[in-house]
DNA sequence: CGTACGTTTGATCTTTCTCAATAATGGTGG
DNA sequence: CCACCATTATTGAGAAAGATCAAACGTACG
């Protein structure tokens, strides 16, 4: 299975790489593999699913029984308070893995529900859990994954509860370019935006009619140009200032502007 | 090293157990370990510090060269933003390993500075690193704590987001209460709150003057009683209701209600 | 015993929310 | 291909939670 030809996603017409290659490569952003870790986890086995936006990957309260990888579209993490009003915790791109979490930990502990319509491969918790344990490498590997994602978390807690209104916008526009550009999704003057400005509410902690507001202002001020949801960066250094953007809790490779020695 | 008397720590009063079987019990209290796992772990090197508060583990941008292990104490991660306005993302206690972040992943993005004085065990960066790889049983305990904590900052960004701020003091406090509870460090009815109205405030993203007002009506309408620091449950229920607290996101061994088995 | 820090209180101001209505837009069935 | 419908986006007016500014009061500690 791992030497399969490329599979291609019918309507979308979004070409589809070997699903569990594009696992590989994320992985392989942060952590160095042996050339037998990398054959081990393209002999994983995998099931790939086609489904329509808005479909649950995870709801909350589930016990998972396989780990999921995000081979086309997006998706989010969510979790609804007792009144009703929903939080998005983190937006999933392609090569993602949705499942750590509940890989290991049973009990799911929010839910994921895609953006749009999206590719999913999964791989059963089993295999995924004696990989780990077989290869220690992997392993390593993993935690690479679930810190980086814990790194983006605490942005969001800062930006969600210490940044007014038009850096929180600013700042998400911001590390959705910089995430996609990564994987090569976007250019760098601009991205298609995969959720509506409810969405971004949920995701910012602000009202769909603030998310406009502030939209239009970052628009009047030239610092994107936008078109319904295609965002285009016509001031990426305002923006980034604006935002009070530094790419460095994205733990990307390079660019590591100057990395203070510590003691 | 793994039968070793318990210290006493100085002037502090606070009898300290082996640093290490502290770190291992936390681990073991979500990752079972076999007996050659947990030796390796107590045979682990570590050099003890007593620190007073408000000293920093770990400064932004600092690359960390060991994985400290909280022995007595408390201590808090925080970010600052451009602007100067500080957010506080994690309250660490006693057993927790502060640096499992900074361990895999180099430059820290954030700091890490105690409330209180404190007893610290560092455990070399490669000596960490190494066991995680020889072991692969300690890698997925390893991979536990970091999800946990994940778990917990997603919550945290919910409390911030989308909850005001009666419920986002009630549920701080319901947090606390019951980590610390799960760790023997607290009693069922109350405890002594390690942090200042605004440290609070900047945990909640509040103001520190809304804090008090709040606490004040929480104490007004009988949820709470306190004597400066000292907060005492006076409706344990009551409170949790007003937090929209569930403890399922704290992911700690039993009292799980209900477990909705996935397909 | 005074100094610094933390807490408490009051008055006013601002950001963001709420409610409400209208205008685009894209998808669907005929 | 077109009309219709359900979303989504946009705009306005008023309300409210929480911030800000300012000051007084406690309390612990050197």
């Amino acid at each position: 299975m791992n030497l399969a030809p490329a599979h291609t996603c019918g309507s979308s017409k979004i070409s589809i790489e070997e699903p569990l290659e594009i696992f590989l490569r994320e992985l392989q952003t942060h952590s160095p593999l042996s050339s037998d870790d990398r054959d081990a986890i393209l002999r994983l086995p995998i099931r790939l699913r086609r489904l329509d936006a808005h479909s649950y990957l995870v709801r909350e309260g589930d016990i998972p029984i396989h780990c999921c990888i995000l081979v086309s579209g997006y998706a989010y993490r969510q979790k609804v308070t007792g009144d009703g009003s929903r939080q998005i915790l983190a937006v999933c791109i392609p090569g993602d893995a949705i499942d750590f979490q509940n890989m290991f930990l049973d009990i799911s502990d929010h839910a994921v529900q895609l953006l749009t319509r999206a590719v999913v491969a999964d791989i059963p918790r089993d295999a995924m859990q004696e990989l780990v344990l077989a290869r220690p490498a992997i392993g390593v590997a993993v935690i690479h994954s679930t810190l980086i994602e814990s790194s983006v978390l605490r942005e969001w807690v800062v930006n969600v509860g210490r940044r007014d209104a038009r850096a929180r916008i600013a700042h998400i526009l911001c590390e959705f370019a910089v995430r996609l550009e990564s994987r090569g999704l976007a250019s760098p003057d601009g991205f298609e935006l995969p959720m509506t400005q409810e969405q971004l509410a949920d995701a910012t902690s602000l009202t769909p009619v603030h998310v406009n507001r502030v939209l239009k202002t970052l628009q009047a001020d030239g610092l994107i140009s936008r078109q319904r949801r295609n965002i285009q960066f016509t001031d990426w250094r305002a923006l980034q200032e604006v935002a009070d953007f530094n790419r460095r809790y994205l733990h990307l490779p390079g660019e590591d502007e100057l990395a203070v020695a510590a003691i």
